[in-house]
DNA sequence: CTGACTGCAAATAGTTTGCATGACG
DNA sequence: CGTCATGCAAACTATTTGCAGTCAG
């Protein structure tokens, strides 16, 4: 369960943001998907259906709904963000495959006992963390196995 | 305790790396410092004694130093790497400053548990994972406050 | 209507590559 | 001595900014 299209733009509308074609089809893209898309990427997505759009448009797009906790950036290494659809309330984190890509997410993280003692022992205020695993999923894995 | 300056020129020259003045000052550099540092900034800080030394060597040790495992990359969100001095044998995680960009780093987490029922539900083959708190250290904390 | 949004192009920042010269081993 | 490393400049990629026209509310 993520987000609805309708939910995030009553959240941009909230915040005094107006629902545009471009971002109605950032939106939708980013919903239809459930990897993790570089900006690039997403651009190339919503081009399909919207010829035309820039990819600047993109980036303020996603900066946007970043700010407003409805998307998610990760790192998975080297150069470049991602973005995913936030699930709501919950964080969550990643397993990510090194190979194709593929990211699984998962929200049960036994952090908070961790969180607390690190908290408790360096005097951080921790506001939150990123957990990410990366490894081989089941194809690529396949692909590699000798024989 | 980090690797000393000897053990990585002798992981260097045992992987065929020659071990250059500049190269040594890049490692210098890293294991002076025990925040994490981006390549501009290690360059920034080797210039002084080094004089002359190109950014673009600065990028070509780290990536070696990297790939052999002898520092570690980490994201702390944005658009830059930053570099650190790795300790020998164990991974290591990173809490944090948001503001100050202070670094603590920690070895203790309890994920080898949850690494093996991800690995177990998903079939990957998990390779590492990449833990980071994100905070406010004390003294930020003391800024910030009201009053 | 008006201010926010878009798209273009140009600017910027970070990183990589090609190549001739220089130095390690 | 040969090979790998360095440093320069230029190429590239990702991202941001300025600006004039357009559109949502």
């Amino acid at each position: 369960m993520v987000y609805s299209e309708k939910k995030i733009e009553s959240v941009l509308r909230q915040h005094g943001y107006k629902i545009t074609p471009q971002r109605r089809a950032v939106i939708k893209g980013i919903i239809k998907s459930h990897e993790h898309l570089t900006p690039a990427a997403i651009h190339e997505r919503v081009c399909r259906e919207h010829p035309g759009i820039g990819l600047v448009t993109i980036y303020r797009t996603l900066e946007t709904l970043t700010e407003l906790g409805l998307i998610c950036e990760m790192h998975a290494g080297g150069n470049c963000r991602s973005y995913l659809m936030r699930r709501p309330s919950e964080h969550h984190h990643h397993l990510i495959c090194s190979d194709c890509g593929t990211v699984i997410d998962f929200t049960d993280c036994d952090l908070g006992e961790l969180e607390q003692r690190l908290s408790r022992e360096t005097s951080f205020k921790i506001n939150g963390h990123l957990l990410e695993f990366l490894g081989q999923c089941r194809s690529c894995r396949k692909e590699t196995t000798t024989g």
